[in-house]
RNA sequence: GGGACUUUAGCCAAGCGGUAAGGCGUGGGACUGCAACUCCCUGAUCACCAGUUCAAAUCUGGUAGGUCCCU
């Protein structure tokens, strides 16, 4: 069985995950795009040991910090993983959802790309190579990165991607209100129990890897600790940015996969497992 | 009690007679090697009333709210 729980941050994936893999004896697989390196802990929420409790977890917490760790890299440890432990529950936990869907669908990634910068040229230029290349390319002229992306790439014919393997994905959500109340007090938390420090730890040996820049909570702390911002500011950035990611996972998850959506609050924990449990034995 | 200034979308805000910039937020969306990324779309007739004018958010008068000052 393959059991897949996404949602927005901060919703709770991480304790409903949890209770799953008690109760069908199954092993946890990241799939977090930041929970991956080491290190990056308070800021990306990762589970903690006692939270595991003792439900082995695999793809989190062991690429370094410096290291560029993309979809490809992911899409082969999942597979990896997958292959190893074909005879396990597995149970997907992450907002990640290209992540997610490089793992379990057939999502191909070419071997042979360029990897010019193309620096010299605007935008519109690059739209235009761009159309040249392919004329229904859809990329926007301003999506610069998008369109070096694509002008790399050797092949450029899409597939539409099927799926590998059975699972069933679960969504986790909540009310938008409750959602956002919920990420701005995580921060102020994460704050409270010393991600400043963590952060320093890599300001202070002047990491400035992708993971670093790219991460909420570290980017955002960089630039208070290069003196740029206040800690207000830089507080209120990291909450801020937090409810856009959680905007954007829902237009993932909404349109790009097929979400099976669970309501929940704190109040009602039980009662999500609960028909956690019977859609996942309805559907088998 | 008297006087000055002020009132534009959820917030900040431009405009100073010719039918409403922009920023932020919000909501929606895209997505095949950086995805906690990158990018796109999204709103008001200008407090209210009456005038002046071919034409008013823009001028005049009044009403209401706000800010400051004086007694």
């Amino acid at each position: 069985m393959i059991l897949c729980v996404v949602g927005p941050t901060a919703v709770g994936k991480t304790k409903l995950s949890i209770e799953l893999a008690k109760k069908y004896n199954a092993i946890i697989v990241n799939c977090d795009a930041m929970q991956v390196y080491k290190g990056l802990d308070i800021g990306t929420a990762k589970v903690t040991n006692e939270e595991m409790e003792g439900i082995p977890h695999k793809l989190i917490d062991f690429v370094d910090i410096n290291t560029n760790y993309t979809v490809f890299d992911y899409q082969k440890d999942a597979r990896n993983i997958l292959d190893t432990y074909k005879d396990h529950n597995i149970i997907f936990v992450g907002g990640t959802g290209l992540y997610l869907k490089a793992a379990l669908y057939d999502y191909r990634f070419s071997l042979d790309d360029d990897n010019k910068t193309y620096d010299e040229y605007t935008n519109e230029e690059l739209y235009n190579m761009c159309l040249k290349k392919d004329k229904n390319c859809n990329i926007h002229v301003n999506n610069r990165k998008r369109l070096i992306r694509f002008l790399n790439k050797k092949d450029i014919s899409i597939v539409e991607p099927t799926p590998l393997y059975d699972f069933k994905i679960i969504g986790l959500t909540t009310d938008r209100a409750t959602l956002y109340e919920k990420i701005n007090n995580r921060v102020d938390k994460m704050i409270k129990d010393g991600l400043i420090d963590e952060v320093k730890k890599f300001y202070n040996l002047n990491i400035r890897s992708k993971a670093i820049l790219t991460g909420i909570g570290y980017k955002e702390l960089y630039s208070y600790l290069d003196g740029k911002i206040s800690l207000e500011d830089a507080t209120e950035l990291i909450k801020k940015n937090s409810r856009h990611y959680a905007k954007r996972q829902y237009t993932w998850f909404n349109n790009q996969m097929n979400v099976k959506w669970f309501d929940t609050c704190y109040d009602n924990f039980n009662k999500t497992i609960l028909e956690v449990e019977e859609y996942r034995f309805f559907v088998k």
